[in-house]
RNA sequence: GGCAUCGUGGCCGAGGGGCUAGGCACCGGUCUGCAAAACCGUUUACUCCGGUUCGAAUCCGGACGAUGCCUCCA
């Protein structure tokens, strides 16, 4: 029988405000969409945080035996800067400056996106669809919502009438405002506007001449809105109605109320059941983004070439560290911070390949079947990875003692204690082993294994001027050795 | 200014009316030729002021502070 059907996940939905029961509108499967990056720079870590979150939620969604579908865009339609009518398309900007195709930056920038997520060991969405291959769709969306009343044309843009949609629908039920409040807060304006109401927003945009993504429309050669293509890829590939909407916190407003909006006007449907924000990652207590700088990019940490960092550290250390924190509480990122999880990831690692070494005895000193559920209770209770991972660390302190001889365990509990390891560190977390390492490294093992041989003979013969030479030398290369019961390793 | 979220021990971070996670650091121990590493054990807490309650870090109100959104951003 399928976890799910014993498992009662709880998902804290956005659009409530509450943690509700999880159910699929189709038993045994789900869908789920996330809004994914636009593709005009490099993908930084406060975006991995989002896309890492929802690959948590795939990955446990799969486990517990759902068959899910999960889309997830590529936005690679160039958006303006601003929503004043001025400013400059990103994508276009960023060919200017580097003298490409826009869509060889499009190009560029969806390889590093994909790159990056597989060095986190990210799983690839179901589908990937791109917002340039969905013209057609998004065309067409806007045809039915003109012809529902709720958009009009001006000098070939189309807009979308949220004051109209207002009078028989709620805009601003998803991120809590209400559209009086927003009217009387409103700016006016920069610059000339087409808009009826500065509320309103883009469906189609007619491009100016020197505009380089442009489409054929019925109104006029130019580029979708953005909100739209999520609107049209959703419900393509997910339908009018679907169960699962994710994306960072900062898409909530006016992002993904557009969509809704959007949405209700096309088909008249609610289109998501569960919203699902994931929370900032903020780098000197300021939230990263690209626009202002502030930002660290995932090579940067895995090479150590960064201002902010003591040391480098490995993208399943990185990820790690995020998994320690809630998906919807801000996370600041910090060396200390880092460093502490890496001793500790390094502590759990140690214990998982404990395992097979484990002597097996006629009783078991800890309840690991109600360990085993507080495992699954934790991801129940709206993806808690933190609590998963403090259970992981009782787990670990059970290994240790165990092999001290201070606790036992039997050979079929040790088996369910495997297997429970092994399918929320490496299937649910998407953890991995730091890799063996390359050729050099291998080399270099081998050097530094005569070294700790000759230490060791030194020691024997109680010549602890040379041991110690070797050990305190090898350290200020950076290597350190470790006397263990078994014998001497290193480390770098 | 409006709308939200949040303020937890030296640090990071869960929890969420009485049973008070976890990681890192510190300290103590085991181990060691001495160390380091590893392992075991352990201390320190809920921004402030009111209120509700037998009891509040947890609920309510207020103050202060932080962050996010209100213009593109995960």
């Amino acid at each position: 029988m399928e976890l799910h059907k014993t498992q009662q996940l709880q998902i804290y939905n956005s659009l409530s405000k509450k943690k509700e029961t999880f159910t699929p509108i189709h038993e045994g499967a789900i869908g789920m969409y996330v809004c994914g990056p636009t593709v005009y720079s490099n993908v930084h870590l406060g975006n991995c945080r989002t896309f890492l979150s929802f690959d948590l939620v795939f990955r446990y969604l799969k486990h517990l035996g759902f068959k899910v579908r999960y889309v997830r865009n590529i936005t690679d339609a160039g958006h303006l800067e601003n929503d004043a009518d001025s400013g400059e398309d990103r994508i276009a900007k960023k060919a200017r400056i580097e003298e490409i195709e826009p869509m060889e930056v499009v190009q560029r920038y969806t390889i590093d996106f994909h790159n990056t997520m597989a060095k986190f060991n990210a799983l690839p969405p179901s589908i990937e669809p791109t917002a340039t291959g969905h013209i057609i769709e998004q065309i067409g969306i806007i045809e039915e919502i003109l012809k529902k009343g709720f958009a009009y044309e001006r000098n070939g843009s189309v807009y979308f009438d949220v004051l109209k949609f207002n009078e028989s629908h709620q805009y601003g039920k998803l991120s809590g405002r209400n559209l009086e409040d927003m009217i009387a807060n409103s700016r006016e304006l920069e610059g000339q506007s087409d808009k009826k109401n500065p509320q309103d927003f883009a469906l189609w945009k007619r491009a100016e001449p020197q505009h380089i993504m442009r489409w054929t429309s019925p109104w006029s050669d130019g580029f979708p809105g953005w909100h739209l293509e999520c609107t049209a890829m959703s419900t393509k590939y997910l339908g009018e109605q679907f169960d699962i909407h994710g994306g960072g916190m900062d898409l909530k407003f006016p992002h993904h109320e557009c969509e809704i909006a959007q949405s209700e006007a096309f088909c008249s449907k609610t289109p998501v059941n569960y919203w699902m924000h994931a929370n900032m990652l903020t780098l000197n207590g300021q939230k990263m983004a690209k626009s202002t700088g502030n930002n660290i990019l995932p090579n940067e940490i895995f090479s150590g070439e960064n201002t902010v960092l003591a040391k480098p550290f490995s993208p399943t250390v990185t990820k790690f560290f995020m998994y320690q924190a809630h998906y919807r509480s801000i996370l600041d990122f910090s060396s200390d911070a880092l460093e502490a999880a890496e001793k500790g990831y390094n502590r759990l690692m140690d214990a998982i390949n404990q395992l097979d070494k484990l002597p097996t005895g006629n009783e078991t000193t800890m309840d690991i079947a109600a360990w085993k559920q507080s495992c699954y209770d934790a991801m129940n209770d709206d993806f808690n990875s933190p609590i998963l991972i403090a259970q992981l660390f009782e787990a670990a302190k059970f290994i240790n003692s165990v092999k001290d001889a201070k606790a036992s365990i039997t050979a079929e509990d040790l088996a369910t204690l495997k297997t429970t390891l092994h399918a929320f560190v490496f299937d649910v977390l998407g953890l991995q082993e730091v890799a063996a390492g390359s050729q050099n490294t291998g080399k270099l093992s081998g050097a530094v294994e005569l070294l700790i041989q000759l230490r060791n003979e030194a020691r024997a013969n109680k010549d602890f001027a040379t041991s110690d030479k070797i050990r305190d030398e090898l350290a200020t290369i950076g290597i350190q050795l470790k006397d263990g019961k078994d014998g001497t390793t290193f480390s770098l």
